[in-house]
DNA sequence: GGCAATGTCTACCAATTGGTAGAGAATTTT
DNA sequence: AAAATTCTCTACCAATTGGTAGACATTGCC
């Protein structure tokens, strides 16, 4: 049973690859020796590339499936709970950033494989819109447009993730700290932006 | 002098591409084609094909750095500034959006012309900064870290223009409506964020 | 009209690409 | 132990890639 872990192998490092440098510019050849195998090996397990894609790229959404499963285990409500969704991505966006990068990959405006990822996430969207109209019934949430609101997260996530290239780029390392500050401030605009009551000055 | 008009052309034209496609899936033939020329007229004119896209960089820089200019030539203040250059960038976003996938596809990890990019727009970054900086002093915008001030509104314009494809993957369709919405609502949170007195509730 | 520069083309080329065919181990089943 | 299945390999292949060499046309200059 050795060939289900060569799988394993071949689609995590296909997820960095494809994630990294995307599609079109990570070869099989490259991949296979990357993996110490040969190309054909891949093809064996994955009938073409674009197979191979797809499969990355369901895996993928199975992670970030996982991820939320995880952290809407816990059974919060309101604030709370968007705050450990949110603490959860973001944790899989910074010490996997392939994953964010596919998606990158994947939202291109051509990309052929982007209905196949939407059919994947469309759960997950339905349910967190869902929970944000619950909650924002249940008064624990101010009322909002959730589909905009999710854009906005989806947006700062992946904005975060991207940034740190952004910083790099624009002359400065970025650092452990700059990274800790950007989450607090993303969670600083989110209670703003999502508490019920409109918060009262702060009385001494 | 049709010369000089077919370079001006290729540019354009290699923009879009490699915005929309990215640089290893945008080949030479494909590009000659759109154009209706052959592939050696375009390496007559760009010796290369990492020549080409240097030289996109470049253009693509300047455009950036022309709307910057335009938008900061009506010599406003504070908040008013901030607006105009938004609005600028934003207008450019989102009808020329190549530019933006261009910038996408210069900042993955590895890409070898993030520091001819970097190069290029830290003149602009650094005339942001000081722009931020004096209207702090100057009491004009409230407080804060220049430079992460910088990366929102560079992450806000991105993510604006690449959650218009995330819309179309969950399923629906982008509206003029939902752009100009979300626009506002970036608006309204930078004016938060940035007025310098924290806004009195409002009274009838 | 001759001539040089400019610009676009045709004709190739070596390397790389994704993919096929099938041989040969290794492992499991009988 | 024989047979069948599973897995990885070597050997190719046609198509595409970025790039070179040089012919041919067009234009402006003398």
């Amino acid at each position: 049973m050795a060939g289900s872990d060569t799988r394993r192998r071949i689609l995590d490092t296909a997820l960095a690859a494809f994630g990294r440098d995307g599609y079109a510019a990570t070869s099989l050849d490259a991949l296979a020796a990357e993996l110490g195998v040969r190309k054909q090996t891949i093809l064996y397990w994955f009938p073409s590339k674009l197979d191979l894609f797809e499969a990355v790229v369901d895996d993928a959404a199975e992670g970030l499936a996982d991820a939320f499963d995880e952290a809407a285990a816990g059974g919060l409500a309101g604030l709370d709970q968007v705050q450990a969704i949110v603490d959860r991505v973001f944790r899989l966006a910074v010490h996997r950033p392939e994953v964010l990068g596919l998606v990158r990959e994947v939202t291109r405006p051509e990309s052929p494989t982007a209905s196949r990822l939407g059919a994947r996430i469309r759960p997950l969207y339905d349910r967190a819109r869902d929970f944000l109209v619950r909650e924002m019934e249940a008064g624990r949430l101010r009322r909002s447009d959730p589909a905009m609101l999710l854009l906005s997260l989806y947006s700062a996530v992946v904005g975060m993730v991207t940034e740190l290239e952004v910083q790099r780029i624009v002359g400065f390392e970025p650092t452990l700290r700059s990274t800790v500050m950007r989450r607090r401030e993303l969670m600083r605009f989110l209670r703003a932006a999502l508490a019920p009551e409109p918060s009262t000055p702060a009385a001494p």
